[in-house]
RNA sequence: GCGGGUGUAGCUCAGGUGGUUAGAGCGCCAGAUUGUGGAUCUGGAUGUCGUGGGUUCAAGUCCCAUCACUCGCCCCA
């Protein structure tokens, strides 16, 4: 075991990061809440099938990104790569297929095992949403418009755009599928090695590459709009136009291709340019089929994800603590009064910070680091008169008060 | 998994072509100020030079390996 170092990939989230990362998962929560999300969580692992199938066995995440071990039972058990096969399993074994439409959110830590870089780690947090039972496109509009309100919220709508595309029904993206890989065999030679791999794998990704052969190539690829069918392309009309009504502007992208296997119809992205490459700061799409790949009843579903992370990166810094009131007692009598003192202020509502060691000097400078709003001394001379003295630290006025005022003369302070 | 860069004090970084006890600023600690913080002044402590090998009379400095971080690819949040 290498020292003292986390686990590559790994990261301790000190308090400012961590109150980052509560700002981001804090404004998600309530804004789902408007649009009657509840907020659920399912467990940090599963059997292993849980996301094979469903995510893909060729995909990257499963082929080599999972953590997958076997317990002590012999069971085969893998960290959750992402929350969605996650969700829709909870939604199966708790039998709320009933009970339609399902409205979940959700924030916690996935894993993947990937080689680690700005904005990616091997163990990092996602909130994200899941709407299940719902096959109209208004589900896709709001769960859109809630990731879009969740941005805005934090401060970088301007810092991101949104990418929209469709894979329309599976029909539509079976025959298309077809067409690509017919295209790209007949120039494999001439695909770059990464493509040739895709053309085996996920051929629509092709559409995507950043290989400058490839992009010639793609120049003349079939459409996917030649593919699509009547009902998908009524469908993505209908997110767009929700999308348009709304006010929420999106580059539709028919480049956009996302990775994993369940997804069909609308797919999207917010990406920025401010996080090196790794763009994507919150994806997701609808996924009619996956409910019932797993196992369950024919069931549509649209979602997202994000990376707090990420998000946490993007946004300025979080609002200003509460400033505490802090303790300073002088005296062993004083010790003792001040710590019953502290329990009857943070009654009151108040911060209390009691200044543990050291001299007045050593005590008030503490008082000072910690950002203090004001500092009540104790001594024998307040205990003999029942008070305190209350000094404010911005003014450094001060003054002896009754200890029964305290909670409100600190209140108006605080206040 | 592939390719490039970086690693010296808690933090940010100096340390030409190897040469005695490795430096600065910030921060930290103590004192000036034994019932009063911030500002100032004075003094003090920082450290397996990422780790392990190698070359050399001598390595923070050169070589190899390894680990971590970082940038890009792949992929993704």
């Amino acid at each position: 075991m290498p020292e003292l170092q986390p686990a590559r990939g790994t990261q301790d989230l000190l308090p400012e990061t961590m109150r980052r990362h509560r700002r981001v998962s804090d404004t998600a929560r309530e804004q789902a809440r408007l649009y009657g999300f509840a907020e659920i969580a399912t467990p940090v692992f599963e059997f292993t099938e849980v996301f094979a199938r469903p995510i893909g066995e060729h995909t990257d995440i499963v082929a080599k990104e999972m953590y997958t071990f076997n317990d002590r039972g012999g069971e085969e058990i893998t960290l959750r790569p992402e929350n969605t096969a996650g969700v829709v399993r909870a939604v199966l074994s708790n039998g709320l297929t009933q009970s339609t439409p399902l409205k979940f959110f959700y924030s916690g830590p996935m894993f993947r095992y990937e080689r680690p870089q700005k904005g990616r780690f091997r163990q990092f947090h996602q909130i994200g949403v899941e709407l299940l039972g719902v096959a109209q496109p208004q589900a896709d509009i709001e769960v859109i418009a809630l990731g879009h309100r969740i941005l805005q919220a934090l401060g970088i709508g301007n810092r991101v755009t949104l990418d929209i595309n469709t894979l329309g029904d599976p029909e539509s993206r079976a025959r298309y599928r077809g067409a690509l890989v017919d295209y790209y065999t007949q120039h494999r030679a001439e695909l770059s090695e990464d493509s040739q791999r895709r053309l085996d794998s996920n051929p629509l990704r092709i559409l995507d590459s950043k290989d400058p052969g490839d992009i010639g190539i793609n120049g003349s690829a079939p459409a996917f709009g030649l593919y699509l069918n009547e009902p998908s392309r009524e469908f993505f009309a209908r997110v767009k136009d929700g999308l348009g009504l709304l006010g929420i502007e999106c580059r539709e992208n028919p480049r956009l291709v996302r990775g994993l296997d369940y997804y069909t119809h609308t797919v999207f992205e917010f990406v920025t340019t401010d996080l090196g490459a790794q763009g994507t700061v919150l994806a997701g799409g609808r996924y009619d089929g996956l409910v019932e790949v797993m196992g369950g009843p024919a069931m549509p579903g649209v979602g997202w994800a994000a990376g707090i992370e990420r998000l946490a990166m993007l946004i300025g810094e979080p609002p200003a603590l509460a400033r505490p009131i802090a303790l300073v007692p002088l005296g062993e009598a004083a010790e003792r009064a001040a710590l019953k003192l502290g329990e009857a202020l943070r009654d009151a509502g108040l911060v209390v910070e009691l200044t543990y060691s050291g001299n007045l000097q050593r005590r008030m400078r503490r008082a000072d680091r910690i950002g203090a709003r004001a500092a009540v001394l104790i001594g024998d001379n307040e205990l003999a008169q029942n008070a305190a003295t209350l000094r404010d630290l911005d003014s450094g006025a001060q003054e002896l008060v009754p200890l029964g005022d305290l909670p409100a003369r600190l209140k108006a302070l605080a206040g």
